[in-house]
DNA sequence: GGTATTTTTGACATAATATTCCAAAATTCC
DNA sequence: GGAATTTTGGAATATTATGTCAAAAATACC
């Protein structure tokens, strides 16, 4: 039972506010949502504390980096005894080109983010990241070929 | 033709830093790379300017701010004519539930991310705002139930 | 291999911003 | 409707960002 920090109008403004444009200042914050600094950066100090706000990061062109291949990943493992779960589960959040892993209803069990410098990088990710870790059934590979949308504002909330 | 910015190790190094912690100081940054803190500050501008960095955001606990259902959703185009194509791109851009939205290789032509508030929520999503878009084949829905990791961190580049 | 040119760096001064404190205002709870 | 609690806004101070410029480093050229 975790708690339910109490969010109100104000903070879900801050929060898309900082989600458009996580690196504004407080005074430009509290001009949007209509606050005065002081108690604006309480709030987002709050938020932060709360753990309703988990951090901070910078949106990256990840062609600009070198890793221009992003690949979606979906994995199904053979059997589901705890020993193979967690040990893949250990080496997905050990593998640094798995930025995401998620575990999902449907046909598969998880589903990847994986970024490589080119196909020929992916091959040697499926054969020296994936398959040394044993227990996999089957691997469905969907690689990216375009964006037509990458947000990370939340849409209004509806309460 | 996109121009190539030159990124060197040290761009590399901020990134990573940034990527981290987006909101850390440039005193910070520069401790962290090794530079003091003009060059730094001077190295992070330019990487904003040159399209290498394209932004800041905040991570949210989507719990907190009351969208506790991410959902993986495939769809495939019933025909691929430039109007039903274009049409259903514009759709998924103005649709502010889809935060990402790619166009994949494999059997589906679309993968998106929704987040909503509850499966009810879900249903209103595809009944009112995927339906009526037209020209969709087929939806597989794949529900989040747990993240095994989700990092914004790159590998190191291996140059 | 050495010199000239270009690029990058670091220190300092100034401007902008974050942070803290406290009294006033607003809200909530009986 | 009044008391207690929470939230707010303004002012003072500390921290940080920004711009300038000379020195150092890297690069190119001969």
């Amino acid at each position: 039972m975790s708690k339910i920090p109490q969010i109100d109008a104000i903070d879900r403004k801050i929060i898309r506010a900082l989600q458009r444009s996580g690196r504004m200042t407080n005074l430009e914050l509290a001009a949007e949502v209509n606050l005065s600094p002081s108690p604006c950066l309480r709030r987002l100090r709050n938020l932060e504390n709360n753990g309703a706000i988990t951090g901070y990061s910078v949106e990256v062109n990840a062609k600009a980096y070198g890793l221009p291949v992003t690949v979606m990943v979906r994995i199904s493992l053979d059997k589901h005894t705890e020993d193979v779960v967690l040990r893949f589960e250990e080496r997905m959040k050990a593998i640094p080109e798995v930025l995401e892993c998620f575990v999902m209803t449907g046909l598969s069990d998880y589903l990847l983010r994986v970024v490589v410098s080119d196909l020929e990088d992916y091959e040697r990710f499926v054969r020296d990241r994936l398959h040394p870790i044993g227990g996999i059934g089957s691997i469905d590979t969907s690689f990216v070929y375009g964006v037509v949308k990458r947000t990370n504002v939340y849409p209004e909330y509806q309460g």
